[in-house]
DNA sequence: CTCCCCTGTGTAACAATGTCACAAACACTC
DNA sequence: GAGTGTTTGTGACATTGTTACACAGGGGAG
């Protein structure tokens, strides 16, 4: 892609389809372009933000760490998203307070944090699609903390791996797995194995398979 | 209070004392004011947000239900505060992610969600604090995860006693407690009676004491 | 090709937390 | 003082988290 055309920026960013044309002319002249290697930490928690970063493809995780090397996963972005930590940080001037991490290789557009400012004060347009993805992303995150506080671990983990598999398969060890979800390896590890002998699944290194597929 | 006098509105909300003055008159001529009974349910998951709710005085809880009566609190509000979810609300003309109620009396202004959403295209510093109080929820709802996720009950309970101890004691019921913490009334009954046994509580109907004060 | 090493997986035993069922204690009304 | 609703106590069991290892498979070094 290398440099960004406003047909493709339009195309992966529709709601701006109807915008002022100056707002995308100025999100396309103040941004650069990035492209970023898989499994990439981006961000810490505690860093500033410079740019506002529109996601072009890809896509990245936004992940808490607790200590002995557990973490959750908050939410994910791909084409077309934007991250509310990422953007409330630059909106308020404090720190991140989460981190990030490329899951694939990500092609985003980096928007300067004064310039972001800056549209966000003249366009009514900019505001509105800022606040609509907070809002999604708030949603995400709500219904995270349902799901870990009110929810089976079981599952989360069925529900899980039916968005995330591909043609039948799921390749991710049980570390990522548990990693997204916010346990440790050795339960995913238990409940797969129940699964796998309940007659779900066929579990070996790397993959996981749905039987009956 | 009645109505609210510009000068007690500064005082509660200090953040626009530097702020134009207009903004201030404007707030203040179109919102109404309101005042709520303690314990009170003030919003459901799913409704619309008609205002801009501005908090004078008391506090609210803004709060998650599970199936079988479980709840978690998200966040607490009081005095110069406002709601993220309410605010995301407005802006993204959604519906509210989380329930409502008053834990004590309290005093709100209302601004109908029009002229919230003129003062935010018209005024950078209406923006600001909203912005800011968006960003302080959500480093609330942040460390929450965290803390639901990597940490441990007792831990969480200790911390909650701590800040919720009023002259060494806190008088609210197990239920409430549990109902704060995300979990169940048996294992917030189990926790303090181990603390008890320990010797840093006494424990009777209604009020929890701490020994040694 | 074989050995070694690293990563990923399996699993047992125990700790912490959640659920269910029920009993007991207390405060209040009649 | 008996009856009633709320609050607390507790045992037994289910689920989830932790610790400590064993073992399997694959890739690279030799």
């Amino acid at each position: 892609m290398g440099v960004i055309q406003r047909d493709q920026f339009l195309e992966i960013f529709p709601f701006f389809q109807k915008a002022s044309q100056p707002l995308v002319e100025n999100i396309l002249s103040f941004s650069r372009y990035q492209k970023l290697p898989g499994k990439m930490l981006v961000k810490l928690e505690g860093d500033q933000c410079q740019d506002f970063v529109l996601m072009l493809s890809g896509e990245k995780r936004v992940f808490k760490m607790g200590g002995s090397a557990r973490e959750i996963t908050l939410y994910e972005i791909g084409l077309g998203d934007i991250c509310v930590l990422n953007a409330t940080c630059i909106l308020s001037n404090t720190k991140l307070l989460a981190n990030a991490a490329t899951t694939t290789e990500t092609e985003v557009l980096l928007l300067p944090a004064r310039h972001f400012l800056d549209l966000i004060a003249k366009y009514e347009e900019m505001r509105a699609f800022v606040h609509l993805h907070i809002n999604s992303s708030l949603t995400a995150i709500m219904a995270l903390i349902s799901e870990i506080v009110f929810g089976k671990l079981d599952e989360r983990l069925i529900n899980y791996l039916i968005e995330k598999f591909e043609n039948g398969q799921l390749k991710k060890t049980h570390d990522q797995i548990s990693k997204d979800l916010g346990t440790s390896r050795e339960v995913i590890s238990r409940l797969l194995k129940d699964f796998e002998r309940q007659g779900l699944l066929s579990l070996s290194r790397n993959v996981i398979k749905l039987k009956n597929f």
